[in-house]
DNA sequence: CATTATTCTTGGATCGATTCAAATTTCCGC
DNA sequence: GCGGAAATTTGAATCGATCCAAGAATAATG
């Protein structure tokens, strides 16, 4: 690379200072990391001598070689790094690993294992004391990555079994319940459910056989809560559309399309992220059904956005900050030991749910 | 028997790996970085090795030192690393900086200045290549912090005079006369500007002599541009109340009181940035007021949010994006030359801005 | 002033890799 | 089986610091 604007090749080094000064490394060292043990004089002396030299002070390359500590976490996910900025539910995780950092005075690198090998700056070169990983999808592939580099790491949003990973989680199963009681006891009782992936990269009108064969335990696990509070309101669920999306706007209107093609359209619509719900909210109000007069939504995660939507979503709410707060100090104080937590959700009800129509 | 220190596994290291093979350092390196050069025998017999050892791979802390690279850049701010998250502003501009950043394979490292020496991941500390930083407040501070490190650096969004540092900036001075010549053609004859600082921590009515005085260069430019416009329309700018705010709710809002207090209250504000701009619509809605009907607005930054909020919102939008994405290419091809760009802005007329009411 | 206690300073070892010139092997054709 | 070119491997040097046991200088005490 280009070496820097002077016509002169290296850097200062600590080294330089010492003999310039006539002191030894050793000496010079801790001038700078631990002056109270220099006498005043050599260390005045010293500090003028980097001072005149332009000494930029220790480098923290050569520090963290012997220190063996770089005092920050990474944050791994297979989306590119734009992702940390723009999706709203990393976002508010973002926040509370941040907060947790700050507290502890910790830095944060981000760390894209989009396309693996090819950068630079990856999984297996990140210069971080551990990982936390943002399981989004490509899960499985993100986990194996990280394993391998050995440090400490935990498992976030993760959609898969594996009990040998410090993780934490939610309560899927309780959360989908609540979702879907609360619209049971509103009345509705033709459902159809968005679906977070079963798989990577598959979409579509998921077939009954299929239904309990979701890799992703999250979505299964959604899916089985949905199914097993309809049942008590006496609903067949074999007859509940259940659509599989990939979480962004293209197949989640292609289900929409889907599901309201039918002659008997649902009247609430049970959907496993907020991101899915409030594309439908704009879907159906575009096509001029009215939320929730026509058709109840209630989505999943509890980002910021929903509750800024028009209508304001009705939601599972995760406590997302705190995940991230907890996740950051499990890397933070690392002991050794494998960790798994799962965290309560909450159903928020705002206005994008309502009494079912009456047919 | 067992070895002293059983209990602390120390990691394996390259050398175990090579003394274990049978082979040198060197080869036993070349198998990892780079393995064509190395008889596929003999790679294979290493790497078998390490697997059987559980070698997590050569230590990015080793290969840093010597390779001097460490493929990330540092983004620093004087604020909590929230910021980075939660601020409209920075997360568009991160998502630049992340584009340019996946282009290339480099990672992000975010670095907090907000109190210093005491954190164990600093400006001094971070391990990147190079900085870019958000002078938003403190700016001069985090500067001279920079400086010290002596490794390549951008300031965005500064508010000072140093053309020795290298910057990409915004041409406040037409951005703040296409907004006051948008109001003024809508017929606006009574202004009001909500200014940023004119220093650090300081907030109320500027008094007529204090405002050419402002230490913040885009503070005073954005001032100059309205009022250059203004003049040009026939306005006293002396008449003009500026009230100078900490750019967050409390003190905005303390602006508009003071502002509407007066017998003749403007029927136009001029905002230096989106978020007074967004707060001064929520507290004239409140108040009753009728935005653009009552009171026309003009912000400043062009943040997503401004499209959003009701009504949305007439600004001056910066390619905030954009500057992002140079402010990394900057970086990440420095060459030693001092670079200073200034983009351009552009009015964006939304719903917060009509035609004067008539007296 | 000698002796002991105390405070500083020294220089080699270490952190974990990569690099490169030199030494060694292997490969070929004859 | 030999000479020389090509392919591999070696091992010392380097990157830039910190740590620590041991030695040197200074201060305190009898």
């Amino acid at each position: 690379m280009a070496s820097p604007i002077e016509g002169q090749a290296r850097p200062i080094r600590l080294a330089d200072i010492a003999k310039a000064a006539g002191v030894s490394h050793g000496t010079a060292s801790n001038v700078f990391s631990r002056p109270e043990i220099v006498r005043q004089e050599v260390r005045e002396r010293v500090k003028a001598v980097a001072e005149a030299m332009g000494y930029a002070g220790p480098d923290p390359k050569g520090r963290l070689l012997r220190a063996g500590k770089v005092n920050a976490i990474g944050v791994g996910t297979t989306e590119p790094l734009s992702y940390f900025f723009e999706d709203p539910f990393a976002r508010v995780m973002m926040a509370g690993i941040s907060q947790a950092c700050d507290a502890t005075g910790a830095g944060i690198a981000l760390v894209s294992a989009q396309n693996d090998e090819k950068l630079a700056w990856n999984i297996q070169s990140a210069l971080v004391d551990g990982f936390i990983l943002f399981c989004i999808e490509g899960g499985p592939r993100l986990v194996e990555l990280t394993r391998e580099r050995r440090l400490p790491f935990v498992a976030l949003a993760i959609g898969f079994d594996d009990d040998t990973i410090s993780m934490i989680g939610i309560d899927n199963v309780a959360g989908s319940r609540l979702a879907a009681r609360h619209l049971g006891e509103l009345g509705h009782r033709r459902f159809a459910v968005l679906s977070l992936p079963f798989v990577d990269d598959s979409t579509g009108l998921v077939t009954p056989e299929r239904l309990g064969t979701a890799l992703y335990t999250a979505t299964r696990d959604r899916l089985a809560g949905y199914f097993e509070e309809l049942s008590r309101f006496g609903i067949d669920t074999n007859k509940v559309p259940v659509y599989e999306t990939g979480n962004e706007e293209t197949s989640t209107k292609a289900g929409l399309e889907t599901i309201f093609a039918g002659a008997e359209p649902p009247t609430a619509i049970l959907a496993m992220s907020d991101r899915m719900a409030l594309i439908a909210i704009e879907w159906l109000t575009a096509r001029g059904l009215k939320v929730p007069e026509d058709v109840s939504i209630v989505g999943f995660d509890g980002v910021p956005e929903g509750a800024l939507c028009d209508p304001p979503l009705t939601t599972i709410a995760q406590p997302i900050a705190e995940i991230g707060r907890r996740a950051a100090r499990m890397i933070l104080d690392y002991d050794g030991a494998v960790r798994r937590e799962t965290m309560g959700v909450e159903l928020v009800v705002r206005a994008s749910t309502g009494p079912a129509p009456r047919t």
